[in-house]
DNA sequence: TTATATTTGAAAGTTTTACTATTAATTTGC
DNA sequence: GCAAATTAATAGTAAAACTTTCAAATATAA
């Protein structure tokens, strides 16, 4: 995976900036430290000056990139998704036991991103927390209609109907595979911020994880048995 | 329902604001005119200068009320998640059955608010708009840890806590209780947000509700046959 | 290699937000 | 009817969220 992904461009919605960060060496240090200080001081706090502090840089060079941290938030969840498409995508190719594969892919849609990371500049570990703590606000806006529009939900939609595809190969009547679907990637990002901040909402842990929690669901709401 | 809950004050943590809102005029007026301006322009673009204006007083006398709008916010969404708790309890108190006290529950929670509504001066329909559209940023910060020592959050932990009991109660060996009361409570939000901007990712809409979602996975996941 | 174009950095300016402080007017409680 | 409390109005501050200008550095093309 690791020399496979090197090579590999994960491409996001051109809208979303207003110079491609991917290609130029302040554009990359653009990238890798505003994942950094977001979260380190959360959205709220992150301003594009002292991301400009930060990289020995400036607020009006950032601004050349993007036209706010809203765009670079959506920028950045966007490329975690795709990340994470790939992985799907992947991981899933040769299956062809249909409930062997919906299994892989929750595992791979809902275990913790581990360290082992793989493209050059950007931290997929921190990446991950901040798509936890963050990502509700990229939709949560008055601007979410007009915005989906334009296609800024676009990959995050496509992995959710890639899931729910799956859903529909081992069970092609269960009746809400969509919801399923979507409940398995915001809950399961839920679960994680639960088990950080809210432990006693949920059962969640160093040694039960989202993953056995969601596969157990999906296995009895599918009437399915293990065989993962 | 309507009686009943006109004689009783909704009870919420006395550190989410400065001045009991409604031990005043100035105070309901605060309350009822921040849901309908929050739910018009969204959290973001929600200011206390503007919400001063709009009731014909001022800025700095909605400061002695709340310490800021992220208070505000969560004293609103308290209000809110003890008003289910209360309509939870009663609505519960008398089934003997575990199976369906559950399913009763899971349909209070997860149901659409409803415009019967009963409480003077607060509009629940277009507070539970506000829920759905900004109850995670009231949490999703870098003081959530801190607020929560505090309590902020007790009322939303304590519905969760009853509802896992409930879930308990009808099978005390399912292994995940806290969590799956808790994907019910956050994922019902998440599905009405789905169902308004992004519903090619819910099977949610006019006719199916996320009632009916929840309660196929809950008897599914705990092994019961429908007995609502 | 020099001229030209592009990118970046630094600084200053604008508007809005998120407050705080002061004081005057109004209301309320006794 | 007077004192105390509350509210409204105004002004002020610091920081956020930009925009503009310009000069310096860097890349590129002839």
């Amino acid at each position: 995976m690791k020399h496979l992904l090197s090579q590999i461009k994960i491409e996001v919605n051109d809208k979303l900036y207003l110079k491609d960060p991917e290609s130029t060496d302040l554009g990359r240090r653009i990238i890798q430290h505003s994942i950094l200080l977001i979260d380190r001081m959360g959205f709220e706090q992150f301003t594009f000056k002292k991301l400009g502090k930060e990289i020995n840089s400036n607020e009006s060079s950032v601004y050349r990139y993007f036209e706010n941290k809203h765009k670079l938030l959506l920028y950045l969840t966007s490329w975690y998704w795709a990340w994470k498409e790939y992985q799907l995508v992947f991981s899933t190719a040769n299956i062809v036991d249909a409930s062997a594969k919906l299994q892989k892919a929750m595992q791979v849609l809902t275990r913790q991103v581990e360290k082992d990371a793989v493209i050059s500049h950007i931290d997929e570990v921190v990446l991950s927390r901040i798509v936890v703590n963050e990502f509700s606000k990229s939709y949560l806006t008055k601007e979410v209609d007009r915005e989906n529009k334009e296609g800024f939900f676009a990959v995050h939609h496509r992995l959710v109907l890639r899931l729910r595809e799956m859903i529909l190969e081992v069970r092609s009547d269960y009746p809400y595979p969509s919801s399923l679907a979507s409940t398995i990637l915001e809950g399961s990002l839920h679960q994680f911020f639960l088990k950080e901040h809210f432990p006693s909402l949920t059962e969640c842990s160093e040694t039960i994880l989202p993953s056995d929690y969601f596969t157990h669901m999906v296995l009895n709401v599918l009437n399915l048995k293990n065989n993962g």
